[in-house]
DNA sequence: GATGAATGAGGGTTCATTCAT
DNA sequence: GATGAATGAACCCTCATTCAT
């Protein structure tokens, strides 16, 4: 290993450390609570060390987030790349590692439901350009679902997505508010039949479509 | 009407001009971002003055969340408390009310998913005892649907729960995010079905029970 | 004195301090060196009471600027409306003004004679402003001088403004740097000879003229 | 040529080049804006690199002033130790050389005027060292013209060397503000006029002597 | 009841300087 | 000789809170 290399590797542990505990921090304190003192406390440097890996407070925000949000979403994309003949495994995979995910990155969920309040413009953009790519995968994911016949055609997509999110979401913050994690496998299981059946009795009232829903 | 009473008045208009200027900062910049002299200014008085009514900021923004949750809660308990005889009906217009009060109090909502994050302890735990409080209300929403038969009966309520206020709480925010009120009563609908009947198409795979997933 | 005159007077009187210990403190220190901190302990006040009076460190640098340039300003336009019918002894109080003023604002000298590194085009602005009007009233000066016939009539105004400046900032500065002050009338008297007469001998060589000079 | 001595050129070129930047980056931002890591970026080496050759950036500042006063210094004497018949030609050549050197060494200038105002009391003491040599120069240059009987035996040296000095600097001043190199030469003989004979019209009321300015 | 001037702890950021490589 | 990552003291500024009027 050359003396270069070395050095390099170096710099990107401190990076390392300075994001993870960035994640660490942030994660517990929120963003306006947390203190750079604190993060760079955290990570064993100095304060003026972390001003050489990231000009500001928020961009070390940002790149954390970024960091985050390509790793979830280059697992998610692997999920859907793979051949996997029945999509409902397929499904179920996703859900389970969307799950996984804001078990493991609850701040990250937190920060997207809660928007990005008190940030510069350009923050406000990153996290616009974010939710898209984010709502694309999930788009996909349903899309092809309904190409495989599992999904009904007749599917309105953008609210599917919607939904989806929602209810991955809210069991994520569940476990977060509960502080004990759940069994992730049974949670993935019971989205998945909601997802499929719904959660009403089969001898229930008939669903609405718009013939009937005009006529009440 | 006494002098008293006329002062007593003002005061009570007093505390609401501020409650309203909460909500209306509060909302915008979220709490770490609202300053006290921005919401004083916004309802025409002294920042003193402010203190007369609140005893500190978090005390503001703690009794401005408390009543809008009251308002909410009392609502969907009235709606609860309805004597309609097909429940579908009733969760159709609770699912309605959910999605106007959060059009109506984006705020709030994007408080209660974003945490109580660098608050004091007593806040933690009245947001809890609100979230609980809230749970409540939804967890009855279920059980009444399983005693009358339209949600099955083995289902598990804390879950349903959960995903219920996850696909709601979704669809408030991306009317916020969109910044276009979407036809509610129309989300209400494709809220109902999907928990109603889900959103497969019914050829589709079977769904996953203890069974056949340990199989896998 | 009604309550509302009494906060008024203390609030000026506040301001006043302020400004004075701008003056104390920027004036020995200068602007990049003396600190907020500094400011505020030398006015006995908290360093956020500063910022109710001024919104940040340039802006009291400027106010206090301002302050002492218009003074100046006042002081000398009074003196060039004063009713003396010979002109010499205008020119004499004049210049003796000025070396009070130096002698008392050293720092304002200094600062415009430095320049406004390291600060706001905004501030660079109005130091330009500043410049043109200390200028002006310098040119009323020499021009009033030509037509009372005391000055050459083909002189050129811009340059003999220039020199005049010159000579009575360098005395100034001489004041500053023996830290002692001379008897302020005999140097406006020597300076009112050399603009008078120069300081040559009389039997000295001619002048440089447009004729002579191209010779050489 | 030794490797040694290689290095050695090496080494001066070195600091030679860092002299240099800490002139452009001195001189355009001032002592206190100016930062190292800018001079060393701009002399193309690392930070490090400058600690080698000065100790700290007031030694480089320090260093930098000394380099450039010393050439002044020389030139200004090689004019005194010309052996011209005529002083006033040494003169006007002196003024021009003045402004020459004012002209291409604005930032000299504006350090002189503006003073080592957060400085240590070493940098002072150099300060006041080039100051007296400067004065003393002048001296030199204002007694030659007295013992050449150019200048009036009573002539007050010392505040002629400081209104000599004022009015050079306000000229090189000018041009450095106006952004516009004036005709030096015209300069040059509009000083040497002013000296040489005031700038009064010659039906001026008379000179100020002790005695008639008592009377007043 | 109402006000707003005063306070000062606390946080983000800069930058001269050091030192291991 | 040369480098640049690491350091931390110091500074400007914000803002919740208090209190005399």
């Amino acid at each position: 290993m050359s003396t270069k290399e070395t050095i390099t590797s170096s710099s990107v542990e401190t990076k390392e450390r300075i994001i993870n505990s960035a994640i660490a921090v942030f994660g517990e304190k929120g963003y306006h609570q947390a203190t750079i003192a604190e993060i760079a406390e955290h990570a064993n440097i100095g304060k003026g060390t972390l001003y050489w890996y990231f000009s500001s407070k928020e961009e070390l925000f940002s790149g954390m987030i970024e960091q985050g949000i390509e790793t979830f979403n280059s697992k998610l994309k692997v999920l859907l790349e793979d051949e996997e003949p029945f999509y409902g495994n397929q499904l179920l995979a996703y859900i389970q590692e969307y799950l996984y995910f804001f078990y493991n990155h609850r701040h990250l969920a937190r920060i997207f439901s809660s928007g990005p309040q008190g940030l510069s413009d350009e923050f406000r953009q990153k996290m616009l350009k974010w939710c898209e790519q984010f709502i694309k995968i999930n788009t996909d994911l349903i899309q092809r679902g309904i190409e495989a016949g599992f999904f009904c055609s007749g599917l309105d997509i953008e609210r599917a997505v919607a939904a989806f999110t929602g209810i991955v979401s809210a069991f994520g913050n569940r476990q977060f508010l509960n502080s004990q994690r759940k069994k992730i496998e049974e949670e993935s299981v019971f989205i998945y039949n909601l997802l499929v059946d719904g959660i009403a009795s089969k001898d229930k009232g008939e669903k609405i479509n718009d013939e009937n829903y005009k006529k009440e």
